[in-house]
DNA sequence: TATGAATGAGGGTTCATTCAT
DNA sequence: AATGAATGAACCCTCATTCAT
């Protein structure tokens, strides 16, 4: 089997057409970071990421959805990340405060990207906000599984699972959102991952894995 | 003492510049609870607040200042409201509890303004997000007090007091930012307040301050 | 009864406001007649009218309602006034002749605005299109009228009134719409009224009624 | 005479040129008839008649070319159609009246190209509009001839013959212009061509070509 | 010959802000 | 003190046209 022209030819297509979604969407990204959320004009993104107003069109139906794929490129990053991190680590404990760890991480790495997440999701049509919380809902399943995990091995106190693993979720978009006070206060995200744990994580579990986890 | 007519004149006219200036801002803070903060434009605001267009720029040189103003005055609610449900409790655990209580109460009612706050933070000026930083700190400081009673008072796990009383600031705020996810899964917001106490708070406790709690 | 002040100001603003409408409504049909449809910007009509594009907006909804306002004009003067000036004339084939003249006299001194009739209105919404077809039907009315009259009279031979009529409001329109035509061929509009009587009106009537029109 | 390799080349290029030419101005009559005009844009040409958009420039030098091609389809469809309709018809009157009937039939063919002529027509060129308007004349031509026919064999009244022609002319297009009337009388074709007939045709002839066209 | 990615001027519309009254 | 008519820059989006491949 050999590869004709035409394939080639789709293939480069295919590559620069994706090079230039890639392009776009980290232009809006890297805007949406550093200026006012009015400041995102598709003029901007377009003179942002070196090409015209008109291509934007060519690759997003309307500003909408270049807005989703910047907003969906950041959580699909938290949801992959977390899985990731815990696997092969066998003590429950361990899988829920490694997963936040994770989480915070990954957070750290995109901390404008997740301002924005709170602040453009309001601008977005209803079927836009509905499909972004769905996806935040998927980066808060591993979440959810590590605390269940511990809870089944008897390590948890009597927490609901949900809104504790909730908790972990947004104490780690805490990181982006109060990092002005973070930042005042000298902490780097590895001695926040710390105390994060030290005050709500620990909190959470039965003594005897307190002690675990202390020891 | 006396009083002449210019001052009479002036006094009146103060007061009714400051009743010109609170109609304003219920205004938008109207319009920011009840519509995206889309609708809260210039002409909207002057609409809802019975006045002319020309007349919010005799009281405020820009919309930026209006959105400062409303921001201001729901954040002043949370600062105020909490050491005054708290007064007269003595148990200093039962003081920590209350105050995360009525703070998310606070948010409860200012529900869709807590959310604008996060989303228009980064469309002020740089001076004006510092300044509604200091504000949300003061917010922050009837809760720090609180916590460190508890810890004075011997109740507290080894946890560091600020960011534990930060912990609840932001998860109090959380009650506004994910109530689509709370909504959906039909807690109220005292339910919510309640899990959260058994959560976060209960793990912050030692086991003597906890047993106290729940008993 | 006296006007007040503030009576004085409304009559003041409502003129005003009038005066702008009319301006608008001026220079739009000023630009279709004279450019391509393309040309009717919103920017032109307010560049021509003399006044800034936002204030445009303040007259009328959209550019549709400018639109429509313009057709509306012109077709308002057409079912004016053909009536009028068949007011008082007895002989019902007279009433006929004279209601088509004065039609190609109306046209004549719309002649652009007659083309761009033709010409806009199916950029027009199916309401918006809707409604000039209501209006021309109301311009066709006198001349059915007339028609009508002379029917009952027993000056028509047995030809369709409405149909009849129609043709007649249609080669009206004609003196506009192919003007080039008819200035190629060096005749005026009161020449070309008179042809198309002894043309088309003509042999519509009875041989008795056709007699008293010659004569 | 020889046809070398070239010549041959040269002609299969020429004869695939004229294939894509039709291609292209068939893509844009058939745009033109089914969506408003709005829907003829280059890309939606090219998409409808299956080439790419840069090979409508190898075609034709501008999108004006482009409609005034399809626009000479139309025109020379009325042009051809009519002569080739009343060859071998002897009778003078039975000749206006069908080259009138046959006009008529081929606008319904093309009812909305019709529409279009009238509303494009403005946005072309001087020069385009001549040439457009030169076309028409054409189509004019046989209706000329068929009237003139009728004349010399004294079956009309004293009518000017080419105002005549071209009211039967003018009524052709009218079925295509208001056919929103038409249609809302519940009137098909056939029986529009035959009211006009008895209304506008008929009144030209004299009593004794009536009584002709009558039986 | 044929493609379609890329351009950018221009479209309609909104809205914070000003100023004559 | 108060109005609201007026402004115009900036927004999102479309489409005729070009050109490297």
């Amino acid at each position: 089997m050999s590869i004709d022209g035409n394939d080639v030819t789709a293939a480069v297509q295919g590559a620069r057409a994706e090079l230039r979604g890639r392009q776009i969407v980290d232009a809006a990204i890297g805007l949406m970071q550093e200026k006012g959320s009015n400041a995102v004009s598709m003029q901007a993104i377009a003179t942002s990421a070196g090409v015209s107003v008109g291509l934007l069109y060519k690759y997003f139906s309307d500003k909408e959805q270049i807005l989703l794929a910047a907003i969906t490129r950041v959580l699909g990053a938290f949801r992959d990340r977390v899985p990731r991190a815990i696997e092969g680590i066998e003590d429950p404990v361990i899988r829920v405060t490694e997963a936040f760890t994770e989480f915070c991480r990954a957070v750290d790495d995109h901390r404008h990207a997740v301002v924005l997440t709170y602040r453009e999701s309001r601008s977005l049509s209803r079927d836009g906000l509905t499909e972004i919380q769905r996806q935040e809902l998927e980066t808060l399943s591993p979440l959810i599984d590590a605390v269940r995990g511990a809870a089944d091995a008897g390590d948890l106190r009597d927490v609901p699972h949900e809104l504790f693993a909730y908790d972990l979720l947004v104490l780690a978009h805490t990181w982006a959102l109060k990092h002005w006070y973070f930042h005042a206060q000298g902490l780097s995200v590895d001695e926040y991952v710390q105390q994060q744990v030290r005050t709500v994580v620990r909190g959470a579990l039965t003594d005897e894995a307190a002690t675990r986890l202390d020891g």
